[in-house]
DNA sequence: TGAACATATGAACAACTATTCATATGTTGT
DNA sequence: ACAACATATGAATAGTTGTTCATATGTTCA
């Protein structure tokens, strides 16, 4: 059975669209696999660049217009180290984020 | 050898390419603001296709659509009971993954 | 069988996105 | 100041994607 009353304010936990397109763009993120190899690569080190570029054999600018996407979505902050500028992930969420994502791939 | 594919695979940890598409592929499923909504809508019971579509204010065949992307990922599954097709989250990974998701936002 | 209902589907279009190429910015050492 | 290096950036392009519209498929009931 189906009420045809429902309206979208009698939905119970529906967050507000402003959060659910938020949450949609933090996904957006993790949905190409090049940013995804990017956030694996620095799971374990800070990594520049060159670095990541030569990992993943690809373009350094391709790898810093990601990187540029992907700090402005605060999920990398960088630092600068004479003409070397080192990324790292911004927090752990990346990491369980990631993992929870094969966990699911892996069953 | 410079393998343009080979040199990815010696980065120590780093999962396969294939792999890697995968969860980008998995991620892709959740960086849409409607497919989250109907995600959403799903967690606490099976809703049919207009059910859905009232929610979310958005046309039959928009859901339909969606709803077919999400079932092709397997991440919701339906049943037929005479006219009406009830559409459900495949497994408990869709909830934690958007709970998760949602950790990170607000914070 | 035919009408009403529920959902699915294909084509078309607009909006978005990732990469490439060329070039600019910023840093170091000489 | 200049050359070499590391990164950033803007424009262009090709590929992808979400919605709409029209229509098809499938189900129930009279």
């Amino acid at each position: 059975m189906h009420d045809k009353n429902h309206s979208a304010y009698e939905i119970k936990g529906m967050p507000k669209d402003e959060h659910l397109s938020d949450l949609a763009d933090l996904f957006k993120m993790f949905a190409d696999s090049t940013r995804v190899k990017i956030m694996f690569a620095l799971m374990d080190n800070e990594l520049c660049v060159m670095d990541i570029s030569g990992m993943l054999n690809m373009t350094q600018s391709a790898i810093s217009h990601q990187l540029k996407i992907l700090k402005s979505a605060n999920l990398v902050t960088n630092r600068r180290d004479g003409k070397t500028i080192y990324y790292r992930l911004s927090d752990d969420h990346v990491k369980s984020i990631i993992a929870q994502g094969f966990d699911h791939i892996l069953e």
